[in-house]
DNA sequence: GCCATCCATGTGATTATATAACATTACAGC
DNA sequence: GCTGTAATGTTATATAATCACATGGATGGC
């Protein structure tokens, strides 16, 4: 529950990390980007992305909201929800499908159709580096005639922790 | 929206085919599994599965539902997620995750990971024939020491019909 | 500076999706 | 027929997401 805890695993993989300088360069990133982009990383987008980095896990839009609140922020849903409109179509989370939650991304640098793995015990969410499948992905979408604009890989199991 | 105008696609790929026929063989591979393995395929499953197969695309929850009730079922939740879990979990219909609605199988008989290609103009949903990014996504999961139980793969972007 | 415009936020209400809880009924095995 | 189990009926509620409309705040032209 608490940032402390979800320290031991990383988004990028279920290893140990130094979890503090992740929220800060996470954020760090994201405002260059911005800044590059003409985005406007605004302060309620801000504290949206910093939760999700702290957290880091899958957070449902409602339980960004308490955050938010306890924060000073405003409440009421649309506010997670456009702040987290803007950030995963600005490539700086995601939405798992599967939980109805977001996550903040683990490589908010590039271009990528991310890959994730769902432990159901502790609900940890791990991006995967790579984007091998894309490749074979693509070839059955090409013998379908079939034109890929995005792709949710999610794949729900058991994380080495939870299995040791 | 009718089922005659959703027979122009195949749930295996974005083809022409005889609709008639694939929700009457649907229902008597349904039927015959059920017998063999000992399973119930009761009233409202069977018509659940049954409008899932004549509509040949993704259907929301209470959209089922509604086409129970004009067929004389029940109408609550409840009644449609029962039978949709029913059908889900033994492989005679699969959660697009993306779309929070249900398609029919178009491989009941194989064990699969499905992968789904959903058209984002006409919602159509084709289901993907084979499962070609298995070991890809295997391979990553290995790496990470993760183990995989189910995983979802879901492409959206434009059908061939709205291509061209 | 001032206005016009656009983008972002504040807020209340509503819609959509899904499950909890508990009573009742059907059905298979003995 | 009795009994345990699975399936259904029904009410209420939880959870997730969006609509609609008012307000505020930055930016660029003049």
């Amino acid at each position: 529950m608490t940032s402390s805890a979800s320290c031991s695993t990383t988004a990028t993989g279920f290893a140990p990390h130094d979890h503090a300088g992740c929220v800060q360069t996470g954020l760090e990133i994201a405002q260059a980007r911005c800044a590059q982009e003409g985005l406007r990383l605004t302060p309620v987008r801000r504290k949206v992305l910093e939760v999700l980095l702290q957290e880091h896990r899958a957070l449902g839009a409602y339980a960004i909201l308490d955050l938010l609140r306890a924060a000073g922020f405003a409440s009421q849903p649309p506010v997670a929800y456009r702040a987290l409109e803007f950030l995963t179509s600005n490539g700086f989370a995601h939405k798992i499908e599967r939980l109805n939650a977001f996550v903040a991304c683990a490589h908010p640098s590039q271009e990528h159709a991310p890959t994730f793995m769902i432990c159901r015990i502790c609900e940890t969410v791990a991006e995967a580096p790579a984007v091998l499948e894309k490749t074979a992905l693509e070839e059955i979408a090409d013998t379908a005639g079939f034109r890929i604009e995005k792709a949710i890989i999610e794949a729900e199991g058991i994380c080495p922790t939870c299995a040791g």
